[in-house]
DNA sequence: GTACTTGCAAAGATTTTGCTTCCAA
DNA sequence: TTGGAAGCAAAATCTTTGCAAGTAC
């Protein structure tokens, strides 16, 4: 299913000609919308960025534009577990991985990266001889404002 | 939301009386089957182990049972990385946290656990003053007999 | 020009809700 | 006995599919 899972800094459009995928005004739009965004975006709230400047598109191509950057492994999927029902995010896959915080009480979405998460899978790809190609690390707790 | 977090190992039909939680034939059912289950489970696997010993048994149920252990954070909730489409699996909550490893071929399902995991944790809660009460780690790729 | 993509409508999959009847404590 | 739980049906939510019309290359 996947098709490459090498992760890049160039802009998802660039990404997306290299791989020779066909650039449509839909998808152009839809990967900017994912790049500038300053939090993780799930499908509705996409589609509601997107018809702000062009109220013709559909739902259904960004879920198929979803589909395409997820097959490439462009973006990740999260849930963020679950605390605003089903839904899945995305965020444009950065060159390194990181976790997601996620605070059950105030719902605020922090990253932390760390020298010890990549160790860890470090020792996961050795002691099981499982080759990674994506992760997802998702904590619930109480974040450092909402402990009093 | 969470009623508390605190882990057991006691049986979660023990654990749910001692919540003062009503113990009707329905959760006991679904409570053992989670239980002895030997693999990880969603909503409908669920229902249709039930059926066979209760074939009243209504799906409806299993969603509120699942709902009030998510509540009493008794089961952990994953979703394996989508492998097979939406759906959310369950597992009875262990006293250490372990890291699913999602095989994208074969669709094995391995667990791993770790001293690395402990200490990353520990360097969230202090450089964060992050509370964590519940991790779900899963990684993706390749296992050992998948890549020849 | 042609194969791929979109929009639209409809279906599919999963989960939740309203309400009446039933039952655990 | 009585408040909470189950069953049933229906709705809600999120995502995918089929197909005709449109478009990137």
């Amino acid at each position: 299913m996947l098709v490459e899972s090498r992760v890049s800094r160039r802009p998802l459009e660039q990404e997306l000609i290299s791989r020779g995928v066909r650039m449509t005004h839909q998808r152009r739009l839809l990967v900017h919308i994912i790049q500038s965004a300053d939090r993780h975006l799930d499908a509705l709230d996409l589609w509601q960025k997107a018809r702000q400047q062009d109220s013709t598109l559909n739902k259904v191509t960004v879920y198929r534009t979803l589909a395409l950057l997820k097959k490439h492994g462009l973006v990740d999927e999260l849930d963020l577990l679950h605390l605003q029902g089903g839904r899945h995010y995305y965020e444009a896959r950065t060159t390194r991985d990181h976790i997601h915080l996620a605070c059950l009480k105030c719902g605020r979405i922090q990253e932390f990266e760390s020298s010890l998460f990549e160790k860890l899978k470090g020792q996961i790809e050795r002691e099981r001889r499982f080759r990674i190609t994506v992760v997802r690390v998702e904590a619930g707790g109480y974040c450092d404002k909402c402990q009093q």
